[in-house]
DNA sequence: ATACCGACCTGTCAGC
DNA sequence: TGCTGACAGGTCGGTA
């Protein structure tokens, strides 16, 4: 499900929640595990240690942990999570019901759990022990000459070229068909054909999307913690991706519905050039 | 090196 | 009610 805004609000969430807990202890499911890390090493980098912070890099949340072991000189410790499709992150009550598909559970020194659920299994979970980085630039802090130059020479469609974490790191179908749409520019053309105006108002659109998704707390973020406290459902107002076959806001013609690169794709063709 | 495509999983919903 | 097939906001590895 997530993209970019929606881990932004689910890891201010946690941040706000679990930030200077203690991690007592960690449960890690048997079955085909999710993890990029050994569950021996993840348990080993988890337990005992002291979230001091949680944020969010691309698509990933990073918890930053404080081992007892180490001074201010020690490497850092990060617990990284990748949420795939329907991957999700539940403060609980310990004696709340775990629900179907927990792959993880940390016990907290607070009392509460931390969860991992994660149904169609595309989440990931691993340890890192120094500076996590993201693959590609961050959409929020690029410039607009870098984000141009992402694109000089790529053939490929601009629609995959916005979906490659190795280029830009967090943006995901719905936003590159939402800020296509605003920037006027259809899905499938050529990534360095666009003019360096539409290059400008896909940027421009970019942004503005983003930041209006963050502020409006993500697309569908539902109740991504239980127990305590703000249920955090927001619903963002999309104006380009509507279904295939329904028409387009801004001048009723109907969207169109392809494939590229595998993924759904909507666009209004008198719209975007 | 780059770019498609299927595979990885389970759940849901429309249509019959 | 139950079955089938299409689809879901993500990534990876193999292949061309």
């Amino acid at each position: 499900m997530p993209e970019l805004p929606e881990v932004e609000t689910i890891a201010r969430g946690l941040a706000k929640r679990v930030t200077g807990d203690r991690i007592e202890s960690v449960w890690l499911s048997r079955k085909p595990e999710p993890l990029k890390s050994s569950a021996r090493e993840i348990a080993r980098t988890l337990e005992g240690a002291r979230i001091t912070g949680v944020r969010r890099v691309g698509k990933h949340i990073v918890f930053d942990l404080e081992k007892a072991d180490g001074g201010p000189q020690a490497k850092p410790h990060q617990w990284i999570v990748h949420l795939g499709m329907t991957g999700r992150l539940l403060v609980a009550a310990a004696n709340a019901e775990v629900a179907k598909h927990t792959h993880a559970v940390l016990q907290l020194g607070s009392g509460r759990e931390l969860r991992f659920v994660d149904p169609r299994r595309f989440g990931r979970l691993a340890v890192a022990h120094r500076a996590f980085q993201a693959a590609g630039s961050e959409p929020l802090d690029v410039g607009f000459e870098l984000f141009a130059g992402l694109f000089r020479r790529r053939k490929t469609p601009i629609k995959s070229a916005l979906l490659n974490q190795k280029l830009l790191s967090g943006i995901g179908n719905i936003y590159a068909d939402e800020s296509l749409f605003r920037a006027g520019v259809r899905p499938r053309r050529r990534a360095a054909s666009l003019t360096r105006a539409q290059l400008r108002r896909l940027y421009d659109a970019l942004q503005q999307v983003l930041h209006e998704a963050i502020l409006a707390g993500g697309s569908s973020v539902s109740d991504y913690v239980d127990a305590d406290g703000e249920p955090g459902f927001f619903q963002f107002q999309h104006r380009g991706n509507q279904r295939g076959g329904e028409p387009c806001l801004v001048c009723s013609t109907l969207i169109q519905r392809v494939v590229i690169a595998g993924r759904s794709s909507h666009y209004c063709p008198k719209c975007q050039k």
